[in-house]
DNA sequence: ATCGAACGGCGTACGCCGTACGCTCAACAT
DNA sequence: ATGTTGAGCGTACGGCGTACGCCGTTCGAT
């Protein structure tokens, strides 16, 4: 039923693979976006007519179910990436995942809504690749069966919300500095709000000298090394290792 | 120019409110998901035009933003509700948002896309009471302003991570209920993947006795409390406070 | 009380979308 | 040489967001 379970057609001469029309719809969505990857863009785009792409694909939610795990495949190492160190070796991996994700926004567009879950099912090949190089990373960990696949999901879960709120920022800052006439009015909004006394806590802190920006694309990494060690060193001996 | 900087129409008699329509929409993306989130539908579940709606909303993700921002709402608690101890506090925050997200497995699509992305600017007034609650949450915690930023967002990212997944996961198993018979298809080509000797580790993992669950929904909330600990501690130690 | 202007409500239309259906014609088996 | 098959894809349908402009009501001014 996952897409990955059916064969491509090859039964003939096929014109295309699958990997050229996930490539081609990659294409379009870094270069676009998300949105404007439609089957008639994509078979314009391969100098094919719209519907040909169905004999290689059921649904649009498979198409968005290959792009995702052509995605995954950019998150993966060699094995000979990872430290010895299992806990430098998690981290790794971590970092990897979330510089690819970066690398394109529209990844968990991809992830969510009902086309991609009924695609997904248990995730395509690389996806499982992935696991199994997190799971080598872990090799070392003095940690028990689940209490690795816990741990996995765990940092999966903070990978994922991280790139989630980073893209946020990243859209608003990006929108901010779009026309420059368009700034004003948010920016009015905002400090409007807060001299409106409803909110003091943020008033004082917006106040403050030093002045933290509120939404700051600059500390991201930081964060994340910090979100990162807390987790793995935390997680790590909360579920029963040293 | 964003939408809460707008004031409602009100010029004259507006047959309806901005909070009407947004209601409209939760019930609609409550009830079937969110992408039945059309104009038309919510024009009709309120009765009226469908190109009235644009009275009161500029766009679609104006709605959107509206969306976000009234289940955001859910998410807010009375200062009462908040334990004296700022760890206790801050971790009450996380789960209510946790479990206002969960309760709308529709909650993150609205947050991504182009669409939403053009209204949301700063967020909205439920979005700005959230991090007042959050900061006054925080008032007894040992950190620089800054270092609360970053805690707070740090802790975002997992909440939304998590969430994520977890959504990604239900959604999973529930599709594997479904009919019945098309569970099986997914599974089979899980084991034969397995078996195909390309996942040792993986394969060894499934293998054994306890037989930990892949996807597992039954640690869900567990491994929520854990990634929570962890982050409060770890991060606040690594900000510089106590 | 009357009337002009203003404005809320919304019908229509356009250009997108995903995709069901069925035709055409090249390539293969015989 | 001929029959069969299936790849390629043109057309069409129902849905989407929304631009545009008409209509009838309502309000302020008189």
């Amino acid at each position: 039923m996952p897409i990955w379970a059916r064969p491509e057609p090859a039964v003939r001469r096929p014109r295309f693979t699958r990997d050229q029309i996930a490539a081609a719809a990659l294409e379009i969505a870094d270069a676009e976006g998300f949105e404007a990857v439609s089957m008639r863009r994509i078979a314009a785009k391969l100098g094919a007519g719209t519907m040909s792409l169905y004999r290689y694909i059921a649904t649009k939610g498979d198409l968005i179910a290959l792009m995702g795990d052509a995605l995954l495949g950019e998150t993966l190492l060699a094995e000979d990436e990872l430290p010895a160190d299992w806990r430098a070796a998690i981290a790794v991996v971590a970092r990897r995942t979330r510089s690819a994700l970066l690398a394109h926004p529209w990844a968990l567009q991809s992830a969510l809504g009902d086309a991609a879950a009924a695609g997904v099912e248990l995730g395509g090949p690389n996806r499982l690749c992935r696991f199994e190089l997190a799971l080598l990373a872990l090799s070392g960990a003095p940690l028990t069966s689940s209490g690795k696949l816990d741990l996995l999901a765990l940092l999966d879960d903070f990978v994922y919300g991280h790139v989630l709120n980073a893209a946020e920022t990243s859209a608003r800052t990006a929108a901010a500095q779009a026309v420059g006439d368009d700034q004003q009015a948010p920016a009015e909004f905002l400090s409007e709000q807060l001299l409106s006394g409803r909110y003091p806590r943020l008033q004082a802190l917006a106040a403050e000298p030093d002045a933290p920006r509120l939404a700051d694309a600059s500390r991201l990494d930081e964060r994340f090394e910090i979100g990162l060690a807390a987790l793995i060193d935390g997680a790590c001996a909360r579920l029963g290792g040293g």
